[in-house]
DNA sequence: GTCTATAAGTGGATAGAC
DNA sequence: GTCTATCCACTTATAGAC
């Protein structure tokens, strides 16, 4: 039934599931809460294996926050690319980038580590990496979607809310809080259902 | 010159000074970043003094947050007595109560700990503190300040921006990049000041 | 490519002296 | 009220076999 022993799996393949599990892990528990064994528990193979694939914890960390600021960056320039937007005004836009973000957060753990990392400011790897992260974002969205600093301001706020809400894991008092529930359908509106009831697309 | 033994103080005084030492280690490494020693240190104390102060860590960090919500309410209902706030329409209400939150965030280090709190849903006991002080909170706003929920949803944006500002450090590139000072001026407004410039009271 | 074994270090907590 | 000494569990990382 299970083997104690993994498949053998060419090294990029098993770095992008090592990758996938690790930003679960972290995504969660943040980054000194996460035991390298935990992950490697969840990516299926041995603590040794992970750390010898990544050089140390930390690297791998880092490997996280560059991977999801790369598909945050990409899944905003991709909105920004669509021909719909043309037809908005900033208010319009913002709303519009706003439900690409939470697209994005509905359809895995990729972001997650990135809320994690915004922590870590007094890392003197990760902080700079986080900060820098963050930075590249706010200039994206003022030069590139060409917002205000006020409208940029306003949009990383309401990101900052999801993530909060969604490592606070307040999604699961949905069924069972009321005031928790107007929240929720407050902050992610039409697109609750993403982070309520997460749909495991059948394989 | 330095004591290896600290004076001898009440234990409700020394308390609070661990308290205020925890407040700013955690608030800074996040719980599971923080150890007991580290603490310790901060307050002057021995290591093994905290933990039997306590009872334990998580114990510590359960009361720091605590503190921080109830500071926070004292904070955000002083403000709502006021009398200038009669003459105020809601948004400007939540201009009003968002300058009272940057002074408590000024003051020193009381709701980082919050902050990091909000990334520990999935513990089991700190989890659930946490989301019920986000509760807490948000109860307050819509039912004592009378706003909106999405009015709400907009302020504890704004908050969860600072406390990530803050969190990350950003507040520490002010000087020498110049996307972090207009992010920072933006989100900060006039009380800018209060975070790049941490005027320390002469005693 | 992957594991087992293990070294080396760290951290929370307890016991007991003063 | 506060410390020193210390235990034990846990964690990262390395070595080396297969």
């Amino acid at each position: 039934m299970s083997e104690s022993r993994s498949e053998r799996i060419p090294a990029a393949e098993r770095r992008e599931q090592i990758l996938d599990a690790a930003a679960r892990v972290f995504g969660e528990r943040g980054y000194a809460g996460t035991t390298t064994d935990q992950v490697a528990q969840a990516a299926g193979i041995s603590q040794p294996y992970v750390v010898r694939m990544f050089g140390s914890k930390e690297k791998l960390f880092c490997e996280l926050l560059l991977r999801a600021r790369d598909s945050l960056e990409t899944r905003l320039r991709a909105a920004l690319a669509r021909p719909e937007v043309k037809a908005l005004d900033n208010q319009g836009l913002k709303r519009f980038l706003g439900r690409a973000y939470v697209d994005l957060v509905g359809e895995g753990d990729i972001v997650l580590p990135l809320a994690q990392g915004f922590l870590l400011g007094h890392d003197p790897v990760i902080g700079r990496y986080a900060r820098e992260g963050f930075l590249d974002i706010y200039r994206l969205l003022r030069d590139e979607a060409g917002l205000s600093p006020e409208e940029v301001r306003d949009f990383l706020a309401g990101g900052m809310l999801l993530n909060t809400l969604l490592t606070l894991q307040m999604t699961g008092l949905y069924e069972s809080d009321e005031t928790a529930r107007e929240l929720l359908a407050c902050a992610f509106g039409e697109k609750l259902d993403l982070v309520v009831a997460p749909t495991k697309a059948a394989p």
